[in-house]
DNA sequence: ACCAGTCACCCATAT
DNA sequence: CATGTTGTGG
DNA sequence: ATATGGGTGACTCCACAACAT
């Protein structure tokens, strides 16, 4: 089979294979979600001719849903015509379909609007062209607008959404909205990495059925439309009403959550405070009820405040929600973390991290800008089988990279006995284990090993320089709070010498300690981790300008203080 | 990290 | 005409 | 002086052509 190589054409039948992978999956495994008639479009697609299913593989990769007709040209399709009216049969598409004009209008060069519309857009040759197609459909009507275009070019809509949307989120789960799902196949095709084949689970989906199924894309629509519901008091009133129970369905309760707190933000920043309360009260976001208890400080509210830190400090679902309900409305704590200052002789380096690791490079020190690497490397390496067991229900569709209850509550507890093995055989085999498991797995798409040569490198010196013992407190910490432990750890990782290890966070001017940061700095702490926190302090003005066009001097002087 | 989330930076304000 | 933005494609 | 906290924007794969400015 000819491979894909980027910058190179894809062979003919590449992307037609990966509509008919998607398709054989949802038509054996995921029939449950479907109308009688969806299965027969699915099913009729499944068998129709080459070109047709070869133009819809084209369409989907591509953004909108409104294409030109002449921007089709694909080598692989043969007879265009013949495609179309396939896909139309299965009312997947639909020529010159009535869309929204302005839509229709963007996808033409300016030049052709200018020659469409000759009379109209006289004088506007200056104007941008978002103003022309502003002028134009304020001046006609849609119907008017397509007819004058139809007299000069064709378009192709997808009018299959419906069905396409819900075949995307069961074969490719519920993506990010920046990256068109239909990426993932050639991401995966273009990387040398191997395909891991996790048994699916048959029957059991991420939900229960077609209606879960909906609701879930419908709280989607809603975050994505939250823009515009904002501009409409009434649709935001019931979007709010809609959302006011918990879900039983776990994704479907996050995803209710999560739209309410991002309700409440704006809610909060229009000044609605009442109703943003509201939002927020129904929220079970930790963010949401650390955003009201902070309107009802604000409204004067103390007693409501105080009953709800209290209970936040108890039973918070996250250390920073407990540590911020212990400490509002006063200060952070000092924390017990080693603080070294460095006074700048430059002006304050534009990526600090960077800057401060040469430092230490320089000084005979390793030295990498990690971040929350470290953490996801040891968790993912050291607890790899009980991460991946197949768990009835965490393996959902075919491109999952971890179980999909990792940050749900239970997610520890379902895996004990797993942990408690792997961490035995973690500590009876001592630091070089951590190398041992990197070639055990390497290879296998994961969501926390990225296996590169530079963190291969790493990973010789962290089996080299750093006690099993810190290794599995530090990864520990990520199995028992794998939502909060995926960020705030320190920037750098600095090997001094041979078993001379530290994590070093480095702030720079004007920059502090996220609640985050100081979660890690206290399991850092506790644990007898190295780590210190690096200030850089800004270079005086008055020095800064009496440098002015001296060569650049990096030397840093650096003084050391306890905090 | 299972689906937006992380991070540094800016700036006004509080202590 | 040079530069920036957008979309496509592997 | 330093901490706070609200807010913003870049980044998320990369190369390149077409188009807009
Ligand atoms: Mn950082
Ligand atoms: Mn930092």
């Amino acid at each position: 089979m000819t491979r894909l190589v980027a910058q190179q054409p894809a062979p003919a039948d590449y992307y037609e294979r990966n509509l008919d992978a998607v398709l054989a999956f949802v038509l054996s495994k995921r029939r449950s979600f479907f109308t009688d008639s969806e299965l027969a479009r699915l099913d009729g697609l499944a068998r129709a001719p080459a070109g047709a299913r070869r133009l819809l593989a084209r369409l989907l990769t591509r953004k909108g849903r409104v294409f030109l007709t002449r921007s089709l040209r694909y080598s692989e399709v043969a007879d265009l015509p013949g495609a179309v009216a396939e896909l139309a049969d299965l009312a997947l598409v639909s020529p010159n379909h009535a869309v929204a004009a302005d839509r229709l209008l963007n996808l033409c060069r300016k030049s052709e609007l200018s020659t469409m519309w000759s009379a109209a857009l006289a004088g506007m040759a200056s104007r941008r062209k978002g103003e022309l197609i502003d002028a134009l459909c304020a001046r006609y009507s849609d119907g008017a607008l397509r007819r004058t275009m139809a007299s000069e070019v064709s378009w192709l809509v997808v009018t299959g959404s419906a069905l396409i949307e819900r075949v995307e989120a069961l074969f490719f789960g519920v993506g990010p909205v920046y990256r068109e799902p239909w990426t993932s196949f050639v991401l995966q095709d273009l990387s040398e990495l191997s395909v891991v084949k996790r048994p699916v689970s048959e029957q059991s989906s991420q939900f229960e059925g077609r209606l879960e199924l909906d609701a879930y894309l419908d709280l989607r629509r809603r975050r994505r439309w939250l823009d515009v519901a904002f501009e409409r008091p009434k649709v935001l009133q019931q979007w709010l009403r809609d959302s006011r129970d918990p879900h039983a369905n776990r994704s479907l309760e996050r995803g209710r959550s999560a739209l309410l707190y991002s309700i409440g933000q704006r809610l909060e920043r229009a000044g609605e405070l009442r109703l943003a309360l509201r939002a927020y009260r129904y929220s079970d976001d930790p963010g949401a009820r650390e955003r009201l208890v902070r309107v009802l400080h604000r409204c004067g509210r103390l007693n409501t405040c105080e009953r709800l830190l209290a209970h936040m400090a108890e039973h918070g679902s996250t250390l920073a929600e407990q540590q911020f309900a212990r400490r509002f409305p006063g200060r952070h704590p000092v924390g017990n973390s080693r603080v070294t200052s460095w006074q700048l002789a430059q002006p304050t380096p534009a990526r600090i991290e960077t800057f401060a690791a040469q430092q230490f490079r320089v000084n005979g020190a390793l030295a990498w800008h990690t971040e929350n690497l470290i953490p996801r490397l040891l968790f993912g390496l050291l607890y790899w089988p009980a991460i991946f067991a197949p768990v009835p229900g965490s393996f959902v569709h075919p491109f999952q990279l971890a179980p999909l209850d990792l940050n749900w509550p239970d997610f520890y507890r379902r895996r004990e006995t797993l942990f408690s093995d792997a961490r035995q055989n973690a500590q009876d085999s001592g630091s070089a284990w951590l190398l041992a498991c990197w070639h055990k797995h390497h290879g296998l798409s994961n969501a926390f090993v990225p296996w590169s040569e530079r963190v291969y490198a790493l990973t010789v010196e962290l089996a080299a320089s750093m006690p099993m013992r810190q290794m599995l407190a530090i990864a520990d910490h990520v199995a028992h709070n794998t939502r909060e432990a995926r960020s705030g750890f320190p920037d750098l990782t600095v090997i001094h010498g041979p078993g001379n290890i530290e994590f070093v966070e480095v702030k720079g001017p004007g920059d502090q300690l996220q609640p985050n940061q100081r979660v890690w700095l206290r399991v850092l702490d506790a644990s007898n981790v190295p780590h210190r926190v690096l200030r850089l302090k800004a270079m005086s003005v008055a020095k800064r300008t009496a440098r002015t066009g001296e060569a650049a001097n990096t030397n840093a002087r650096s003084s050391a203080q306890h905090a």
